[in-house]
RNA sequence: GCGCGUGUAGCUCAGCUGGAUAGAGCGUCGGCUUGCGGAGCCGAAGGUCGUAGGUUCAAAUCCUGCCACGCGUACCA
């Protein structure tokens, strides 16, 4: 549609000799297919009335091909009505998007759940929405690695460690499963190391130990603890088909951070009480340490640690996007001030996206205290709700996570979002599974239809149109989703899509009508669309459900 | 205190680079058997878009004040 963007673009030059950048929209359905406001923009400039420069614009651009019509309504918009043949081919070519991101390389990390404590909703959240953008990307077709990083040392891990000593001293036993205990181990020592200042100087001693592995007992512990977790947090991935490229250690981003900010002492980083510290207060930000008085790193070092491993493993990237909840914006942005004294050139390309918290009806969930809501827990209790209300289906594990995935990604990126289990992974309305069913349905009729030559496809009626419509809008959707990196665009309007075919669907008959052909033909067009869209978001699409 | 974010129907959310009567889902109420899958479709009720101002031909959308909530604010991540 650039060209009818370009044609009004002209047709202003053309009688009023103004450069404009009009808007090309979506009006509603009753208005046409296509509306734009330059009439209103140009009123002010042309000194004349918006509906007399409307109408002038409107003659100028009747014999646009494909248009069918344009016509003038409210305080001056015009509106442009598409032929049907336009209409039609727009729609049965709607899944072949553009690829504007051809041989780039994107860096996407995201998840990011630390071993040794508890791999919650908060990042499953982090996960979906990492790998949605990541398959977003691609199918504009960037080259994405997915990436990921892990603090496997540090205080958390520590406390972890003691409280799995604890716990083990406790039952007396070596074969703990510790996949069960970390969670626990975790709050234990960190409710210790509140209260109790013995064990708050034990576990200052192990998380020293921890850096400098010179503790045969902890370095054991550490390695268990490790494998258990990460051998966790695949099972789940696992589960999710989400896959990552490469994963990074906190402990290997130590010793590149470490250099960067020791050789940038004086020049981009100043001492402090001690402290190695970022000032943040001369770009109106805060003043962040990155290393402690102790001379350990602090998360903003290794960060920036990670940024040299990233560059060294991807030289040739073209962009980096790292995907964390809001909590750590701020830092970010200091984190990314430091970088930029340091290596303009990688800050440049690197960019924070962040998205809210999730939290439950039921209350605020902490993991310093253990009141998580596990991932494994999430996917377990919808699997349990699926298959209590369609125990004979074989298709269960998709139905279950397309109501996890889309039930998260639906939610426009950036705010907090608040799960209701019961409601909110929904299995009707707005859900996954309402998509999968729309699909479903599409692909049983398909197969039903006999193949019949390309007949005559005519003037579309009513809801033929109406849907033509709708398919001919997805690589608009999917460009705005790219550009805004907001992949919730996407579930709003395959929603409203389904929606749209499954009224065309009660409205029309297909098989055995008339207008079969034609009408098998936008079918075989939202089938497509739809399979498109879901495999952007990693939902899978069963063709019987 | 300061900074960032959020506030739209009973609940969960779209809409926010200003535009035509503010949209969905859930829940509530009422319909749809013979025609291709009812996990669906059609309809009804339900809104001072937190609040008070401002800018504009036009404000849920931009600006300012206030209120409420969330997050951040030097050795956690």
């Amino acid at each position: 549609m650039q060209e009818l963007k370009h044609a009004v673009q002209a047709a202003a030059k053309n009688l009023y000799g103004a450069e404009i950048e009009p808007e090309l929209s979506r009006p509603a359905e009753q208005f046409g297919d296509y509306a734009t406001n330059a009439a209103l923009q140009l009123a002010k400039k042309a000194a004349k009335s918006p509906p007399e420069i409307a109408r002038a614009l409107a003659e100028d651009l009747q014999n646009q091909p494909g248009i069918k019509s344009v016509k003038i309504a409210g305080p001056g918009f015009i509106n442009f009505r598409l032929t049907d043949e336009a209409l039609q081919n727009a729609a049965l070519n709607a899944v072949q998007l553009p690829k504007p991101l051809n041989g780039q390389e994107i860096l996407v990390e995201f998840g990011d759940p630390n071993p040794f404590k508890e791999m919650h909703i908060g990042h499953l959240y982090s996960y979906i929405v990492g790998d949605a953008i990541s398959s977003l990307l691609e199918s504009n077709g960037a080259a994405v690695k997915r990436l990921s990083y892990h603090g496997d040392v540090g205080l958390h891990v520590a406390k972890a460690i003691y409280g799995l000593r604890s716990i083990q001293n406790q039952a007396g036993a070596e074969t703990i499963e510790l996949e069960n205990y970390l969670g626990k181990a975790y709050s234990l020592g960190n409710q210790k190391y509140e209260d109790e200042p013995a064990a708050k100087r034990e576990i200052d001693q192990i998380n020293a130990e921890i850096y400098q592995k010179n503790n045969p007992e902890i370095n054991k512990l550490h390695e268990k603890g490790s494998r258990i977790s990460f051998e966790y947090f695949d099972k789940i991935l696992d589960l999710l088909s989400i896959s990552t490229d490469r994963r990074y250690l906190e402990s290997e981003a130590i010793e590149p951070g470490l250099k960067a900010v020791k050789a940038n002492i004086g020049k981009v980083f100043q001492e402090s009480q001690g402290a190695v510290i970022y000032d943040g207060e001369k770009a109106s930000l805060h003043t962040r340490v990155f290393i402690t008085s102790k001379g350990l790193p602090t998360y903003e070092t290794k960060d920036l640690g990670l940024t040299q491993l990233k560059d060294k493993d991807f030289p040739k990237a073209d962009r980096s996007i790292i995907i964390t909840a809001n909590e750590q914006s701020d830092y970010f942005k200091v984190m990314l001030a430091a970088l930029a004294d340091i290596k303009p050139e990688t800050a440049r390309r690197t960019n924070h996206l962040s998205h809210g918290f999730v939290s439950l009806s039921t209350g605020k969930m902490s993991s310093r205290t253990g009141q998580v809501y596990p991932s494994m827990k999430l996917l377990l209790d919808v699997k349990e709700a699926v298959h209590k209300l369609y125990p004979d289906s074989k298709v269960r594990k998709e139905v279950t996570f397309g109501a996890v995935k889309f039930g998260f990604l639906k939610h426009r990126l950036g705010s907090d979002i608040v799960l209701d289990v019961k409601e909110s992974i929904s299995l009707e309305g707005q859900s996954g599974p309402y998509l999968q069913y729309a699909y479903a349905r599409a692909c049983s009729l398909l197969e039903k239809a006999q193949d019949k030559d390309q007949a005559e496809i005519g003037d579309l009626d009513e809801s033929e149109r109406s849907l033509a419509r709708k398919l001919s809008e997805y690589p608009e959707v999917i460009d705005k989703a790219v550009t805004e990196l907001m992949p919730h665009h996407i579930c709003t309007y395959l929603y409203e899509l389904a929606q749209n075919f499954n009224s065309f669907y009660e409205k029309s008959r297909i098989i055995g009508d008339q207008r079969e052909a034609a009408r098998l033909a936008l079918v075989r067009a939202y089938k497509n669309v739809l399979a498109s869209g879901l495999d952007i978001l990693n939902i899978a699409a069963p063709e019987k459900m």
